[in-house]
DNA sequence: GGCTGGGCTGAAAGCGTTGTCAAAAACGCT
DNA sequence: AGCGTTTTTGACAACGCTTTCAGCCCAGCC
């Protein structure tokens, strides 16, 4: 059996207290004689606090989870990357886990809530099922949502202002690129980013008196290849100097660019291309892709933030962050250089 | 305060050990009858064992860590995602966590054992320093290492066979692209897997009779940007129709395929290149690239397959998982199209 | 009726901490 | 020396659970 307090009080011919006094740094309250022999003892021992003993009479873990709906990706990678950096320099340590679906998702946060040894949850969530609302709405432990809103629960969220991107985004395609007609390639209908993404092009585009017109809108799935696919069958429909597509992802637009290459079609020339989330991808594709920065790893690093605030004061008021994302000019849409494009 | 067992059990109107029996599903010990009355009492309560309480005396939380040098990037991404598979698969839940450098890393196991509330971890070492080799040499918890050994330390460990991969590769580009001079780009020069990549290139190189110029090996940091703008600065010395670069991962093969875009020369006609790893820039690189496929995903499945194998097998030997990369042939080497090959 | 044995249940002893409270020791003053 | 403080220390009760052990109850058997 692993050494215990006990032994150390033992060695150090000390009371179990007087040790976990010299533990929990309650430095005042020792003999600084008494409290070298304890901590000699410890060395001696290789003496390891018990977390659960610990945590039981303390009711804290310093652990808190993220759950995200894939861990697949940059996207996620970055968002998991900040969340650890920040839990770690706040003093907890980060549980991962990903729910695929709906019911996964909602079973997860359930058993998560069972397990009870978190001290709090960061989740993002990619659609909100009646099932997961109910749950959120009784959860017990302190959580954060990301890029959500739970409606009717009060709850601190931290979120992408998508709209401002989009519409960035829009008005840079319509006045610096010269766009008059816009092809929206989106992720599935119900998404809620792409959603506000579309509506977002939409507004920007009725203030410049145009229209997006709803042939001119798809909905993929995010991925390259269906992108790509999609570009091959339209592509001669599509294509005119004044023609740009809005892709509600970087992946999805880089699938329009390798299909404009493989057709022999000039980027940005005959069509402009514009992603969005300024992934790996858009920095890898040639030409670079124009598109709208996201900052994932700050969304984690808000969130978890923003949860161990939660976790220590649990009585003040929600709080919702937003991020801006910025526009990113690089060279797939055919806007003239300016002094802000990045590589 | 939250609900306890002796809640549920006041409730039942049984003591706490018939409840604990009916959570730990002694089946056989407990009535019918008595049974479904604790549990709706559970039900109505709404009552979660306590984590810690129960860890105390069980001495065990489900939880399981992974250890990873940088969590940027699809590679770790992958790993990731296999590893939080097959943790929820086992029942354990999954603590993430990234060291940046040799004394992050060392501070990090060190303070991952103190906190003693894992059930074991899954580490992977960047470069194993003295500290990292003491820490793990003393260390209590059980540990698989990834990808990597730690000398005269018994201890279960998955790996990446990066020889057979890197022979395979290079007997392609020799073989079937016809390839008579090789540039290798690896990642810094003590950095283990480009050592073993390069090591098997070379050996390749020799059985086929041939010697790789040591001029034509370049150190970078596995970059896209480096690499490209090594390749615009080389490419005139390095073009020719019997030339193949061989880079250590697919972000610089993909730096250099955009460098002879920039610089209008053919991949694969006047210059071959292939890449390693299979991450996602090889599919969405165009030409596509030829690379080698590591299994990362499995990697962090088998390495938490392991880790729990251990973990209610303290005794067993230790083991030594080696998993086998894959040729991947795509556009980028010229090689006649196999019926293999992928998009 | 007394005994044996099996099925269920409860009391209580930990598990390793922290924190409270009181006692002991040390100190500073008359 | 005696007294009032201030340090410093130790005993012990939680914390919520599992598990051992003993006991109760009832059936079945002699």
């Amino acid at each position: 059996m692993a050494v215990s307090i006990a032994d150390v009080a033992q060695r150090a011919n000390v009371s179990i207290s007087t040790v976990s006094r010299v533990i929990n740094r309650r430095d005042d309250l020792v003999n600084a004689r008494t409290r070298a022999r304890v901590e000699s003892a410890i060395q001696e021992l290789g003496y390891k606090p018990n977390a659960f003993a610990r945590g039981l009479v303390l009711r804290k873990s310093e652990l808190v989870a993220l759950v995200l709906p894939d861990l697949h990706g940059e996207f996620y990678s970055e968002i998991i990357r900040g969340a650890d950096a920040q839990a770690r320099e706040s003093g907890y340590n980060l549980v991962v886990s990903s729910a695929h679906d709906a019911a996964d998702s909602h079973s997860l946060l359930h058993a998560t809530q069972q397990r009870s040894i978190l001290d709090g949850v960061a989740v993002m969530i990619a659609d909100v099922t009646d099932g997961i609302h109910e749950v959120l709405s009784n959860f017990r432990l302190p959580f954060v949502v990301l890029d959500g809103d739970i409606d009717g629960v009060p709850h601190d969220s931290v979120c992408i202002n998508q709209r401002h991107g989009a519409s960035e985004l829009t008005r840079h395609l319509i006045t610096r690129c010269r766009a008059e007609r816009l092809i929206f390639i989106g992720g599935p209908s119900t998404n809620v980013d792409t959603l506000a993404r579309l509506d977002a092009c939409r507004a920007a585009l009725a203030e410049a008196g145009r229209k997006l017109d709803s042939s001119d809108i798809y909905h993929l799935d995010y991925e390259f290849e269906t992108a790509y696919q999609l570009a091959l069958a339209r592509m001669r429909e599509w294509i005119g100097p004044r023609t740009a597509v809005f892709a509600a992802n970087d992946e999805m637009a880089s699938g329009v660019v390798a299909a404009a290459a493989a057709l022999s079609i000039a980027v940005p020339r005959e069509l402009a291309v514009a992603g969005f989330d300024d992934t790996r991808v858009a920095r890898l594709t040639r030409p670079a892709l124009t598109t709208v920065h996201v900052p994932m790893s700050r969304m984690g690093s808000e969130a978890i933030k923003l949860l161990c605030d939660r976790i220590s004061h649990a009585q003040r008021a929600p709080r919702r962050i937003s991020l801006q994302p910025e526009l990113v000019v690089r060279e797939s849409c055919g806007a003239v250089a300016l002094a802000t494009s990045n590589v």
